[in-house]
DNA sequence: ACAATTATTGAACGATTGATCAATAACTGA
DNA sequence: TCAGTTATTGATCAATCGTTCAATAATTGT
């Protein structure tokens, strides 16, 4: 997973993750039928894992709006950590995805990830208008929309690795929907 | 250019770029020093027109804020049109580029494309507070910025098409942020 | 402890990668 | 018109691509 995150498909040969792994290509094959399907489980283990973590930051506020404050303040730490690897897999699939021969089946699978994650925004969106925080006549499906491609814009945006304040005040702006 | 944006750098093999432009390899290298280089004219190429694009759609409104909202429109036709060619390159590039060996120089070049049209951005809000359109007190820096954050999460956020009325709602409360 | 199953190994497959080059064709200015 | 420059051609380079396989090693259940 960290390899394909880091390198993207098309440049992740098996010799490469032969090399990394200190598994010989025979032992890859051994365990996943060809390249593709090693990368749609590691694409899987991703997408748990993302899915867990935002969980968990929605959960670490004391109600649900800061939580989702949290997730952004945890966002701008992974986009400005130079250490970490650069952007987010699905995301990155994404866009390579568009390229070569379209894969119905991954794109399918991708955009289910996409919804999925959407929709982890929409409960708690949905607990806030329940709680009084956020207001009754908001769209719940529409803010996590909004706030998803947000999310998808900070990535990339963070690529070019900007100061972390501009990204902040970004992040201001869009909460700012949300209230009023 | 059309190539490298369908297909994306490492998928654009040189006998790719031979087949369909009906040039011998020969030919390609006699006119380019490689494929990196060749990949960086045609970046330029794209970023020429991609600058023009925006500037005729932020003239092609009644007012600098109208303009803003042609170029979400045009933006939503390109994102929506199926046999158009998917994603924006310099996005797919910025992508792409986290990859494999970190290109210093392609970086810095790149991020200099995606300042140049946040100015374009920031030129226009300018223009819509001495006009009265926009409130004195925004900065307009800090509004590109989030817009151009909202293109990049909306190309992105694209690429599963989605109903365009989603993307609607979403340009929606992006522009929301410019009034009140 | 031993037979049966599973993993690992190292070598190799044909295909494709980016790139080169001498030979040939096409164009250019005087 | 013809010498001089530029472009195109087709073949080929070593390296790497995804993938396979028989042989060997390690692990398992009984």
């Amino acid at each position: 997973m960290r390899i394909f995150w880091r390198y993207g498909y098309a440049s992740t040969s098996i010799q490469r993750l032969s090399d990394q792994l200190a598994l010989h290509p025979g032992s890859l094959y051994g365990a996943f039928k060809n390249k593709r399907q090693l990368f749609m489980a590691a694409l899987e283990l991703y997408f748990e894992r993302s899915s867990q973590s935002i969980r968990q930051a929605l959960e670490s506020g004391d109600s649900p709006l800061q939580g989702i404050r949290c997730f952004f303040g945890q966002l701008l730490d992974q986009i400005g950590d130079e250490s970490s690897i650069k952007g987010c897999l699905m995301i990155n699939t994404a866009t390579e995805l568009a390229e070569e021969a379209e894969d119905e089946a991954l794109t399918r699978r991708l955009d289910e990830m996409f919804r999925s994650h959407e929709r982890q925004f929409q409960h708690a969106l949905v607990a806030a208008q329940a709680s009084g925080e956020l207001a009754k006549e908001k769209d719940p499906a529409a803010l996590a929309r909004f706030l998803l491609v947000g999310v998808r814009g900070l990535r990339l945006y963070g690529q070019t690795r900007p100061p972390r304040t501009e990204l902040e005040s970004v992040v201001e702006q869009l909460l700012s929907v949300l209230y009023r």
